[in-house]
DNA sequence: TGAATAGTAAACCATTTGGTTGACTGTTTA
DNA sequence: TAAACAGTCAACCAAATGGTTTACTATTCA
C-alpha cells in the first residue's frame, strides 16, 4: 500500500468515477467481451466506448488481448484489490484511532480528578 | 448498493481520484481539523483547498461543523465503507459468479442498514 | 468600535473530459 | 480481389476541473 504510486490511485479512482465505465466493469465481470460487445448496450458511439476502455486499461482495471481484428477485454481484479486496500487503509486507520480515542477518554476520566 | 445511487458513486470515486483530496483524508484520519489547518501543508491557496473540501463534503467523505467562524472537519467513514463495498462487489463477483448483482448487494444493505 | 481572523463567493483562465464525426489501418470473408 | 468488419486515430466542441485573484461575510479580540 505504501508502494502504490499516487498517480496509479489517481487513474484508478478516476476510472471508477464514471457510470459508463462501472457498467463496463460489470459486464467484464460476467466474462470476456470484445470492444463491440461492450459498446452494444450503450447509446453512445463505439469511439466513445473505445475511449472509456482505454481509460480502464490505463487504470489497469482491464486487460486487452488482440486476436486478429478482435480485441478481447477481461477484468483485472488486481487493480480492484489495490483500490480496496487503499480504502481499507483509511478505514483501518480510522478504526485504530477510534480505539485509541476510547482509550484516551478512559485515561482522561481517570486522571481528570487529579492535576493537569 | 441497489440503494446506492450511481451519482453518489460518481462523486465518491471522483473525490478519491485526486492526490490533494486523499492527503486531506489522511489528515482527517489523524483527527478533526479546521479548514485552515487542512490547507497548511499545501502550497496552493486556501480557496483551492476550500474547493477540495467542498468536493469531499459532497461525496459525504467529510463532515463539517461550524463553531463560530471556525469550521471543524471530520472524516465520515461511512462513505469509505460504501466505496469499499462497491469494489468488493466487483471482486467478489470475480471470485464467485454465484450471486446476482441485486441479490448480493440488496442483502448487504439489509444487513448493514436495516429496512423500513 | 475597529482591526484581525476564518472562511466563502465569484469571476476568470488554461487544461481536461466526454462526447461527436470522418478518416484510417488491419483482418476476414464472399 | 473487393467489400465488409473491428477497431483506432484525429480533429473538433461544450462542459467540467483545478487553480488563481479579488471581494465579501461573519466572528473574535484588543
Amino acid at each position: 500500500m505504501v508502494n502504490i504510486l499516487s498517480s496509479d490511485l489517481d487513474s484508478l479512482f478516476y476510472a471508477l468515477s464514471d457510470p459508463t465505465r462501472r457498467q463496463i466493469l460489470k459486464m467484464l465481470n460476467e466474462g470476456t467481451h470484445t470492444v463491440g460487445a461492450l459498446s452494444d448496450p450503450f447509446q453512445m458511439s463505439l469511439q466513445a466506448i473505445s475511449k472509456h476502455i482505454k481509460i480502464l486499461e490505463k487504470a489497469k482495471l482491464l486487460n486487452r488481448k488482440k486476436q486478429g481484428r478482435i480485441h478481447e477485454c477481461t477484468l483485472n481484479p488486481e487493480a480492484l484489490k489495490t483500490a480496496e486496500e487503499c480504502i481499507q487503509f483509511y478505514t483501518k486507520f480510522w478504526n485504530d484511532h477510534l480505539d485509541s480515542f476510547a482509550e484516551n477518554l478512559e485515561s482522561k476520566n481517570k486522571s481528570s480528578k487529579g492535576i493537569k
